[in-house]
DNA sequence: TAGGCCATCTGGTCCT
DNA sequence: AGGACCAGATGGCCTA
C-alpha cells in the first residue's frame, strides 16, 4: 500500500511543481529526503481502513452511535481520488509556503539588515519589520532627527543579541562598504565567514548606509552620503521613484495602537535577554548566539535587549503575536 | 543531546 | 467540489 517516495517525487513534479520550475535534482532529492513526505500517505491510508473497521464495530458495540453522516466506505475508487486529492492539496500547500517564504524573503532584502549569506530566521525578520516601521513612522510623525543609536536601539527592541548585533554592525557601514558589498554581493560585516563579532557602538551620529542592498532599499535610492534623518526626510523626501506625498500624513499609524508601547515610548517587552552574546553563523546562514565567556572584554551595542521568545508554534501564529502585542 | 529553525504533510474550516 | 488558509505533527539539519 505504501506509495514509494520516487513514484511520489515523480507524481508531484508532473504537477505544480513543472509549473513552477521546482523540478531540479536538489529539489527531489531534499523531497526524497524528507521523511515527512509522501510517506505518511501510507499511513493515511491505513487509518482510514481503520476508520472503517471501528464503524463497524461501533454498530454492534454498546458505544454511542457517532453523529453526523455517516461515513462512506473507502472503496478502492474513492481511497484513489482521495489520494491523488490529498498529492495534489500537498503540491499547492507546498507552493503556497514557497511563496510565503518567497515574500519573507523580500521583506528581508527591505529590512536594515540584509546579507544573502546570513539570512534572519522568519520570526527575527517579523520582529525587525515591526521595529522598522515603528522607528520610521517616528520619524515621520515627529520629524525629528534619529541619532544613530537611537535608531539602532528602536530597531533591536525584543530582538535576539545575536540579530541585534547583526543589525547594529550591518548599520554602523559606511559608504565604502556599500561599494565593498556591491563588488562582493555581501557586506563584509555580514560575511558569514566571519563567524564572531562584536560590535564597538559608538557612532554618535545617524545610521549610515546602507540599509541592504543600495539597489533595492526604498532609503537607497539615492545613495549619498547621508546627513541625517530629518534631512534626508524633511521637507524633501529623497529623490525617489515615488512621487512626494501631499496628503494628511498617515495618522501616526496608531503607533500606541500597532505597537504597545511603554511610558517611555518604548514597545513593551516582557521578557529580558539575560545573556550577552556574540552572533556567528552557520552554513546554513542563520544567525546564531554564542554565550560569552565570563570575563571576556567586549563592546555590546547598549541596546535594552529584551527578548519574548514566543514559543515554537507557526508563522501564523507567530505573526499574531507579534501584531498583537 | 537539547533546542532552534525549517519544510512538509495532514485534516479542518471557510469561501467561491 | 475544489481551492486557500491555518495550525498541529513530524522529522531533518545544525550548533552549542
Amino acid at each position: 500500500m505504501y506509495m514509494k517516495s520516487k513514484d511520489m517525487v515523480e507524481l508531484v513534479n508532473t504537477q505544480s511543481w513543472m509549473d513552477k520550475g521546482l523540478s531540479s535534482q536538489n529539489e527531489i532529492k531534499e523531497q526524497e529526503r524528507r521523511p515527512g513526505s509522501y510517506g505518511m500517505l501510507g499511513t493515511l491510508t491505513e487509518e482510514h481502513d481503520s476508520i472503517e473497521e471501528e464503524e463497524e464495530e461501533e454498530e454492534d458495540g454498546d458505544k454511542p452511535k457517532r453523529r453526523g453522516p455517516k461515513k462512506k466506505k473507502m472503496t478502492k475508487a474513492r481511497l484513489e481520488r482521495f489520494r491523488a486529492r490529498r498529492v495534489k492539496a500537498n503540491a499547492r500547500e507546498r507552493t503556497r509556503m514557497h511563496g510565503l517564504n518567497d515574500a519573507l524573503d523580500n521583506l528581508r532584502r527591505v529590512m536594515p539588515c540584509y546579507s544573502k549569506t546570513q539570512k534572519l530566521s522568519k520570526i527575527e525578520t517579523l520582529r525587525l519589520a515591526r521595529n522598522y516601521i515603528w522607528a520610521l513612522s517616528e520619524v515621520l510623525e515627529t520629524g525629528q532627527t534619529l541619532e544613530g543609536k537611537g535608531f539602532v536601539e528602536m530597531l533591536c527592541k525584543g530582538l535576539s543579541q545575536p540579530t541585534s548585533n547583526l543589525v547594529a554592525g550591518c548599520l554602523q557601514l559606511g559608504p565604502q562598504s556599500a561599494l565593498l558589498e556591491k563588488h562582493e554581493e555581501k557586506s563584509p560585516i555580514c560575511d558569514s565567514t566571519v563567524s564572531v563579532h562584536t560590535f564597538n557602538y559608538q557612532s554618535p551620529g545617524l545610521p549610515s548606509p546602507p540599509y541592504g542592498h543600495m539597489e533595492t532599499h526604498p532609503l537607497h535610492l539615492k545613495p549619498q552620503p547621508f546627513k541625517s534623518l530629518g534631512d534626508s526626510f524633511g521637507s524633501h523626501p529623497p529623490d525617489c521613484s515615488t512621487p512626494p506625498y501631499e496628503g494628511p500624513l498617515t495618522p501616526p499609524l496608531s503607533i500606541s495602537g500597532n505597537f504597545s508601547l511603554k511610558q517611555d515610548g518604548s514597545p513593551d517587552l516582557e521578557k529580558s535577554y539575560n545573556f550577552m552574546s556574540h552572533y556567528t553563523t552557520t552554513s546554513s546562514g542563520h544567525v546564531h548566539s554564542t554565550p560569552f565567556q565570563t570575563g571576556t572584554p567586549r563592546y555590546d551595542v547598549p541596546v535594552d535587549l529584551t527578548y519574548d521568545s514566543y514559543s515554537h508554534h507557526g508563522i501564523g501564529t507567530q505573526l499574531n503575536a507579534i501584531f498583537s502585542d
